[in-house]
DNA sequence: GATATAGTTCGTCATGTAACGAATTGAGAA
DNA sequence: TTCTCAATTCGTTACATGACGAACTATATC
């Protein structure tokens, strides 16, 4: 049954046709992050950051993990990451230079600077705004 | 002015979300073919096929020539080629052994051998029905 | 010039998707 | 246990997208 080939295939492609999924993944080049510190960066409602995670994770884009009471999501590893390592890679590519990319990067150090306790403060403060 | 490089990014990826317009690059892949024919083969409206051409050509996945009455589409070549070349491989890859795209392959073959009038003739027959 | 036809553009409709807040789940702290 | 909080799920709303037919454009043929 090789139907699914082309299922999966559009899955993945529809996880990269969005912005903010974009970003992700690029946050995500230099290693694992807490969905609080994901959020951060993005500067989205959490239930619309943990519906992207989800939709990568779907896609087989992202590996996720749990510790207590956080989770961390990162690119795939070993095996799995030889399938979408082109992608990654020429997603680098052609974003070399993006603006909004760059800046991720620099809050997406500020945050890891940071514990996660303190981002999740910093969420609170978003609800009560 | 580096947001560009994103919206570059994202008229690609957006391109590839469709089953439709990954149709249209996996059977250009082995050379050029006339509206007619790719209208024959997808199965659906000249104006929504021309649609996904218009957004293809917006992405820089595919390029056009005129030839009287009838338009041409294939895959870039040359340099511009090099941009999209790993995303065409990884799209051909992955669509290893895909069902639609084997059909579509041998409807692709059937439409070449028929001359380009004989195809129109099915378009008027599709609007008759 | 008049007619037929390949392809595009336009307007419409149905469906899909991204955003949010509210409610829920589950793991630690009190 | 009870409370707090990180994260997810659910329901709603606004907007994007894909499909079609009708109208339009441009080119070849009569």
């Amino acid at each position: 049954m090789s139907r699914e080939a082309m299922r999966s295939t559009l899955r993945i492609t529809k996880a990269l046709s969005d912005i903010q999924r974009v970003r992700i993944l690029m946050m995500l080049r230099t290693g694992e992050l807490c969905v609080c510190q994901i959020i951060a960066v993005l500067g989205l409602a959490p239930s619309t950051v943990s519906k992207h995670l989800s939709i990568l994770s779907a896609a087989g884009l992202v590996d996720s993990r749990k510790d207590g009471r956080w989770a961390y999501f990162r690119l795939p590893q070993g095996a799995a990451f030889k399938a979408v390592k082109p992608l990654v890679k020429w997603l680098g590519g052609t974003l070399e230079g993006d603006d909004r990319i760059a800046k991720d990067m620099i809050s997406r150090k500020a945050a890891l600077a940071s514990p996660p306790q303190s981002l999740s403060a910093c969420q609170r403060k978003r609800r009560a705004e």
